[in-house]
DNA sequence: TATAGTACTATGTATTGCATAGTACTACTG
DNA sequence: CAGTAGTACTATGCAATACATAGTACTATA
């Protein structure tokens, strides 16, 4: 069946990509487990579910952008604490630049009159 | 094979969602053909190739946010030139609407201090 | 021992960007 | 008229991620 073109399917798609950065930004400043990062981006209207989250945090593992360590709870089960590494901390910065050039190169594509606009500043 | 953690990867993930908005915006201003698309997304530095571009355009006008009339041309074959239609312009305010929230949360997430920081401005 | 709450793992689906191969139209040249 | 180059479009399949769903395991409490 042929998606429906929605504002919340695009959306969706929209946020492929995105969730990686923010994450790893959340993690550049304290290390955290699942549900700190959860709570954390919930606080800036991002809201990521569990099913999302899991899968991607093992995908950066696995790129060797994170590294955790297992600790003990006393509310249930242990945690795994995620913590950034250098590589990823090398790979954040450049994930910052490739999002801030495709934002300004979308705000300009959305807001550009004829091509003798190029002189706009 | 699993998949290479990449800037380049990630900004091809970046761009699901947003291609429709750009492309969108493009034709809100004037009615184009493909090439006409390419070449102005060109200028803002979003470079689209012929083969995501069909594909698109396809899906929009069968989502009827488009519609297109064969135009004449003494370069090559005849051109199909999209126009949006209304449903479209209404769609397009509401995608604007999804891009500017996710801009600003991703944005947030990326400097937010701790949880203090909720006052800021 | 059983249950609720919490944390995590495993798996599969839906969707789009993109590459590749192919067909068709027009102008130009021989 | 036939052949070629340039241009415009169609068809198809792959790769990758967001997300849903089902399941397992740990801890505290009754």
């Amino acid at each position: 069946m042929s998606a429906q073109v929605t504002t919340e399917n695009t959306e969706a798609q929209m946020r492929k990509g995105i969730l990686e950065l923010v994450i790893l930004s959340v993690l550049a400043r304290n290390d955290a487990y699942a549900s700190d990062i959860i709570n954390e981006l919930k606080e800036t209207k991002l809201i990521v579910v569990e099913g999302t989250l899991y899968p991607l945090l093992t995908r950066l593992k696995n790129g060797e952008l994170l590294t955790y360590r297992w600790e003990e709870s006393t509310q249930g089960p242990p945690r795994k604490y995620y913590t950034l590494t250098e590589k990823g901390r090398e790979f954040l910065k450049q994930l910052n630049s490739t999002w801030d050039d495709l934002v300004l190169a979308v705000n300009k594509a959305r807001t550009q009159s004829s091509t003798s606009n190029s002189n706009q500043e």
